[in-house]
DNA sequence: AAATGGTTTTACCATATGGTCAAACCATAG
DNA sequence: CTATGGTTTGACCATATGGTAAAACCATTT
């Protein structure tokens, strides 16, 4: 499922075609390169109909902001929670965020390259987006650290760092994709490439390097 | 030193002059979103003298891309070679790249940007990059990895997804600053800031993770 | 002094951009 | 049928954009 289909069946809000077109539209040319004019062919309207429904470029943007991220945590949220032993929690962490993020690449790149216009927008907007939330994800995980560490099950870690390494662990495949590729070439490391293998193969060696990484043997 | 620094001394080129600039512009703004003027103002020049130098926007784009991928893996390539210890070379490759990453930010951010355009100029251009090094970066940390792993200092592991996992790590914070600092606020675990002593301890956290993680203990 | 050749500037162009307005459309309610 | 109110459209505007032509500048050589 596309991150902003309504899910209810058969047809689909206008909003929610403009907003996938605008998403698609912003990740591919960024802020300043994507076009009002694009957007509209994309969903198939035409330019003022654009205007009516998000008044202006600015506004459509934050809102393609704040529901990429409202969904992404969203979607980690469900997964993680409930995951009282640190191995499950690990696992389930790097399985949701490797999965939505090699189906759905434009995410990450599209949050980075809002990162790179200064990050006033997203700090903002993330802060909305955890206040919802509760409790908020990052809460979540935290606990899950340091509950872990309580029983004895891991290693004293800051547990911002951990949570640094994981993520950036498993995100940077599907960001840099065609960069891997190119490397995995030159050093002879990915022969015919099978992508769901090598998925599979990427999740296992991401929790095999953390888990033994923290983990009191 | 600033990425284009010719190093010479007083005078500053004024191809670096534009370099400089149309990195901050392009880096800031995105592809499509830089403006021509507005990297002349930076500069401090004005726009047919930009044009004179670098015929297109295109063209000053690719070389911008282009030195900024050389001056990067240089930089890696000169602190990694030599070290044919794996801790030391695994060190050497965390220091390097966050400090880099940094003081300059903006370097990984502009590249995740381009591969948020497709990817295509990326993969060239790194091709052509790899190849004027002889060895490759990319070889001399494949075979770091491989002799550790002859040597029995280390487990069996998939040497590119080592790589992604380390690379991922060290470029995330720099990345993802803003983030990372909204949600060390709401988790309570970032308190009054040092940024100095918080980096020392970023790259003592991604060493020991991910040495601890592939080890023979 | 005159000529040369690289550099810098002024004035400009065709086109594309975000955004607006008023008219047209169209389903529903009275 | 007619009125209502949300939706859709064509025509349009002020401005900004990448890029250019040609003239002016200026240090060096002859």
């Amino acid at each position: 499922m596309a991150p902003f289909d309504r899910g209810s069946g058969e047809e689909v809000s206008k909003e929610s075609l403009i907003l996938e077109a605008a998403m698609d539209e912003f990740i591919a040319e960024g802020w300043g390169g994507a076009r009002m004019q694009s957007i509209a062919d994309r969903a198939g309207i035409n330019k003022p109909l654009l205007h009516y429904y998000f008044r202006s470029k600015e506004k459509l943007y934050r809102e393609t902001v704040y529901r990429v991220m409202e969904y992404f945590f969203g979607v980690v949220m469900g997964n993680v929670q409930g995951k009282d032993n640190f191995p499950d929690f690990l696992r389930s962490f790097i399985d949701t965020v490797v999965d939505e993020t090699t189906s759905h690449p434009r995410i990450p790149l599209f949050l980075m390259q809002e990162l790179s216009r200064g990050g006033e927008a997203i700090r903002s907007i993330l802060s909305d987006v955890l206040g919802k939330q509760n409790p908020p994800v990052t809460e979540v995980m935290r606990d899950n650290i340091l509950r872990a560490m309580e029983r004895g099950e891991i290693r004293q870690v800051n547990p911002i760092h951990f949570i640094m390494n994981l993520i950036g662990s498993c995100l940077y495949y599907a960001m840099a994709e065609p960069m891997i590729m190119e490397i995995g070439k030159q050093i002879g490391m990915i022969g015919l490439f099978d992508k769901k293998a090598f998925i599979e193969e990427r999740k296992e060696a991401i929790f095999t390097l953390l888990y033994h990484g923290v983990a009191n043997e």
